[in-house]
DNA sequence: GATGTTTTTTACCGTTTGGTCAAGGCACGA
DNA sequence: TCGTGCCTTGACCAAACGGTAAAAAACATC
């Protein structure tokens, strides 16, 4: 008798779904990070698709819902390299490799970047639960992790919470800050490369034993 | 026979006029900075300014303008550590009190800070002529001096122009960044002096002939 | 090719936004 | 104290905003 659907039906996602939801979140991706959340239209983001508006709110139930989405499925990849350092490998290599990563994102997602510094620069309202639960606990983890090294003499004593700090300002200002650099240091080509170079410099130098 | 006022009659600004201006001003740096030009509402600044929105309206022609004096007016006082980089001074006092005195306005005035920042991650579109007019020759000047410090064995061989950039970047991080620095941080107190001890250390290390 | 479901569109709604306008309140010099 | 010009306000726009309803279109499955 019982011939309606069973009450967790899978509805299993379409083809079209996961093809229209990525075009979707990849508008948002350059809406938000070009214009942070309120300065973002719903309109923007339907036009950057390709999409209408109703249908974008076909996918998502509001532009809320986006920018939630948005941040979830970014945040892992974008602490991933943080995650990776290994308590067990060479100290200074682990660091040094961490910055080139960090450089690397720079350049090539400069928009994630800008999603989050937007965020955080207006006081992170929609960022502050994944702030708390994800990357605090992981950033005390590593800068513990950096402490050890320290207290065995493998790095410099430094303070390890700025360290990590300080290293996010260099690495980030590079995709953030893309607008001056553009204006400052023009010759975009090479650009990165002196860039790349500077920033090793510098952290290569603080952490010498 | 001519008794009508001077074509180019001064209309001497009144107390009233100077006083709302100021008020209306720092209503607006308070809203940009923390919300962006975009994502700021004309309300937003006549609320904080405790004056109805005509009024506000009545001093400056529109939210553009309210933004653009607020940049012209805060511009100088921005650069004027960068400025004042001594070329006769001793190198590495001159640099590391450029580096103080950077710390000191992310701590006495981030507002400012994040409104420079907001405008430049999102491309600058108010900006840019205030970047390319103002900052640009600076920027030149002094990474030249630094160019000629280098060649004297006064400070270490680093890229000049990078250098400068850093400099921006780990500074302006502890402004534009405080709700981050809030979570994983939160002990305010001292975390201001470690912040310039780190600082400090970092670039004395990197500067260090 | 009929049928049920998913996707897209058209038309619309209530609210917020930047900005205007005319009229009234107020200060201040004559 | 009187008038003139500065200051302030309430009422009001048109456009843009986030979001909804319902029907049309496209699609998949048989």
């Amino acid at each position: 008798m019982d011939d309606s659907p069973p009450k967790t039906a899978p509805r299993k996602t379409t083809r079209i779904q996961k093809l229209n939801r990525k075009r979707i979140l990849d508008a948002a991706l350059e809406v938000f990070s070009s214009n942070g959340f309120r300065g973002s239209t719903l309109d923007m983001i339907a036009g950057e698709a390709g999409l209408s508006k109703p249908n974008i709110l076909y996918y998502f139930d509001s532009k809320e819902a986006m920018h939630v989405a948005l941040l979830n499925e970014l945040m892992d990849a974008w602490l991933e390299p943080l995650e990776a350092l290994n308590p067990d490998g060479e100290p200074l290599d682990e660091l040094m490799g961490y910055v080139q990563k960090k450089m690397e994102m720079s350049r090539k997602f400069p928009r994630e970047s800008r999603l989050f510094a937007n965020e955080i620069i207006q006081g992170a309202p929609r960022m502050a639960p994944h702030l708390a639960k994800r990357l605090k606990p992981l950033f005390d983890a590593k800068a513990t992790l950096l402490r050890k090294w320290m207290a065995e003499g493998r790095i410099a004593q430094q303070d390890a919470e700025h360290l990590i700090m300080s290293i996010w300002a260099v690495t980030q200002h590079y995709a953030d800050f893309e607008a001056q650099l553009d204006v400052l240091i023009p010759k975009k080509e090479i650009a990165w490369r002196r860039a790349s170079d500077h920033v090793e410099a510098i952290f290569r130098k603080l952490l010498h034993p």
